[in-house]
DNA sequence: TATTTGTTGCAAATAATTCGCATAATGTGT
DNA sequence: ACACATTATGCGAATTATTTGCAACAAATA
């Protein structure tokens, strides 16, 4: 989806305050060249191999980077975590409830939903990101 | 939030093609009993005192029971699933990015979101729940 | 009640994720 | 370029969450 030079990558680390490292760089590249939130076993299976990047690595640096607000982490009931990087705040996704089929819907804005939901709020004033997984079968799985 | 008596719960399982025993009654009494979504390790330390209860019994049911759509399972990044009662296709969540406080919201409905959703997608055709996640920093971690 | 089929407990296995520690690399000030 | 303080990395081991195999048991149905 959003594609980055390197050198983008580089700007947006140094501007979350991280460190640039060639393995932060080869991770955040990987999340940003596929389409659909990806898993860490893929993370883990394709940079050991090409860059060899341990694992333990891998998983710092997703923390790190989600916590810098650089990527977010999905959960699709799935039993591991999915990752693709932080664009815009919201992020939509239809998934299937059989199997592993997800679909990332793109331009839809639910701001008023969240001002709504904001208003009803006892314990929250204000909202940073949100997810939303909309569940159903796939049409393979009708 | 919601309140079944007995009665009902059995009621609900049958319904649900499923089997009714008092180790089922019991998770589905206790998940409908809290309000916020509770965790397995809360079922767990609950069950396994007051009605002896094992761990596997209470994660097995605790799929079935999804699978049969009578509770709802969600993920807030906090490392373990959190259970609810499935009421009505809809469950939205604030969420705390730093401390595990989650407010549940109810009562907004967005159909006339998810309708736009499904018209831009391209391998669902209809859905049947979604929950959202809103996350942001609670009042204590502001 | 007999039969069939789903349920449970227990212990052990998997899967996902995190941690400890020694070593190496980054960013900063000189 | 250099030295220092801080953070990142690899490796293996530890945790945590969740699942499974199997024998004993209980629910639904005729």
């Amino acid at each position: 989806m959003a594609f980055y030079s390197k050198e983008d990558l580089v700007v947006l680390l140094k501007e979350a305050g991280l460190r640039v490292t060639d393995h932060r760089l080869a991770i955040l590249s990987s999340i940003s060249r596929v389409r659909q939130p990806v898993t860490v076993y893929e993370l883990v299976d394709t940079l050991r191999k090409k860059e060899n990047i341990d694992q333990a690595t891998i998983y710092r640096n997703l923390s790190s980077l989600h916590i810098a607000g650089l990527i977010r982490r999905l959960d699709f009931n799935h039993g591991h975590a999915h990752y693709e990087l932080e664009t815009g705040r919201v992020s939509h996704q239809l998934v299937c409830s059989n199997c592993e089929t997800i679909e990332k819907i793109e331009g839809i804005s639910i701001d008023d939903v969240i001002k709504k939901i904001l208003k009803k709020s006892k314990k929250f004033k204000q909202t940073t990101t949100h997810s939303m997984e909309i569940y159903g079968l796939c049409k393979n799985c009708v």
